[in-house]
DNA sequence: AATGAATGAGCGTTCATTCAT
DNA sequence: GATGAATGAACGCTCATTCAT
């Protein structure tokens, strides 16, 4: 581990990236990565540990790091006072932030993980959302808006997946991400 | 004389259809399945056309049929003056009715058939409701409202497939169903 | 085997023949032949030992009857005092009815028994006609006269069954039998 | 650093001529080969492109580069003034080195490919040699002749393969080639 | 006796991982 | 440390033969 070189990392990295995007995780392809990354099988394997090592070493820090920021940026919210025209042009900034930093990984974690210990990502991202959607909006304890939280959140959710998968640039990611919070958001109250 | 068996043939659609179900197709094993339906594999392949006719008999008449049956429904609203209520209602039963008889198909179309011919099911649907909800929202020629009516579609459909992923007995189901219709289109002008 | 009909029999041979003849022995397929003939699987077992009981039921006689069917016209030519002009026309005519009424069944031998426990046949039918040629042309314990009738043998015999995959009327065939004799035994002393 | 190794590219190749030369293509057991050569058959795969690749590397040389010997010779025969004698002489030496170096390898495009892209070798070559008999022999547009010139040519050319398959060594080869040579077309015209 | 479904060993091939160089 | 050859379990599928009806 002593000699690992970054650059070497860095195009295994990348090699793997394409490679599980395009055809997912378990029909990538491990030796096509290492060819596309122009490493050696074996090489990979002192990088990585394996195949799934590769999709760790892609994925885990965004997978673990999502949450929190889902967590921070709606902490920063509820913390300053800003108007809810302010606080969803913030939110939608934040969002195309990740999106465009970690956007293909996001990807792979949604749609291309089916069966690795990743496949809950979703469904835990809307979970967190639903709950976050229940303590701003209603909060009374009553199941029928717990569903109505975790249906809307579900939707929303989805939604800004669905964004993503369009490869925008920043600008116009961030346009759409707003116009979405705002269809799912405003005017909640008149339809609770 | 010895003929095909009906419950030999039920076995193995039941044991495809769990293991597409939970494996994916291109995941998903012969022999297991062969297995599970307590059958040696030779006698699977004079059943069904090897693992892609197997999927092919478990899902192709739902993938041919889903979209005329949305042809039909919206047609259906149309034509008989129903109150935009009473046409909800109608709508929501017959969606429960389809994802009750095939919902588990519905499910292996929309996630588990990666790389086959029939991964274009869910962006098909998409386009289809998005026509749909053009030509009756605003039908004006607006590029705006093309995409207005996309996003809703793609929301709305992912929604309605999540809830298909929930397990739910029929009537929760068709309930969720109607709620989520609700949450989509009503008010629509409103938030044009 | 008591009840055994002989025109399923005859069908079973009919359609084996034909699929020896086209696919050969090894890539022969005994559920195509029980199809062609008009006859499920099983019933083919009865009437016949298998695939090889069918290749054994098709060809076996032959396989033992040349020899002996050559070794007949030989000594019959030797016994008569032919001219040799007339034993060769007796022979080929001999010859044009063996290849008529049992030519298929010869390709099959040649051709088609590729690892079976015919496989033999060419080089036995060779052998003997060679011990004939040599008995009748030399006799006289020369080496050389061994190797140069096994040599004429050798490509006599082939050119017959040449003849043979020509697939021709039986006419056409004796005539092409007797060419091919003269070419290689006329003026024979000449070429010695 | 770790290359692809000679001598197991070599057992390989050795391993498959002697299986295909046993059973045949189509019967060949690519396992077997790989045991026989002694190496995994993932390995095999690693040097040769499977069953049909390793059929490729054995015989596609040969299959290609006969015929241009056998039009080589030919010409060079008519060029330089040899005499017959000498023409045949140097032909004989030539086929039997040939036969020498490939004898196996023709051997298995003649009697063992039976349904691969090779299966045509046999008719061709005795097609191109029944044409070079024509042109040197008779020339004059007879049917009757060109009939003959192919029904020598076949014989001919059998008959060199059939002394491939005696596995003589070189010398007795060639004295072989030249009998049957001096035996097909010695005093050709007072037979013709 | 007749039928064709049932059986399972065997095929060619792939590929994540290990290991010799 | 770097390289890519070596490894072999596992896959989807075929088909001669057997067996239940």
């Amino acid at each position: 581990m002593q000699y690992k070189k970054k650059y070497i990392n860095d195009k295994i990295l990348e090699a793997g990236l394409a490679e599980y995007l395009e055809k997912g995780y378990r029909q990538g392809n491990i030796s096509a990565i290492a060819q596309n990354a122009g490493v050696p099988v074996g090489n990979l394997y002192r990088y990585f540990d394996g195949k799934s090592g590769l999709l760790d070493a892609l994925v885990k820090n965004v997978y673990t790091e999502i949450p929190k920021t889902v967590e921070r940026l709606a902490n920063f919210d509820a913390q300053n006072g800003l108007s809810v025209e302010g606080a969803f042009l913030r939110l939608a900034s934040s969002l195309a932030d990740i999106f465009d930093s970690s956007g293909k990984e996001i990807i792979i974690l949604v749609d291309k993980c089916g069966t690795t210990r990743y496949e809950d990502f979703s469904e835990k991202t809307i979970e967190q959302v639903a709950n976050l959607v229940y303590d701003r909006l209603y909060n009374d304890e009553q199941p029928f808006n717990r569903l109505m939280s975790r249906l809307m959140a579900r939707a929303f959710v989805r939604s800004l997946f669905d964004i993503l998968r369009l490869h925008l640039p920043r600008a116009e990611m961030q346009a759409m991400v707003l116009k979405t919070m705002k269809f799912y958001f405003y005017g909640i109250d008149a339809r609770k």
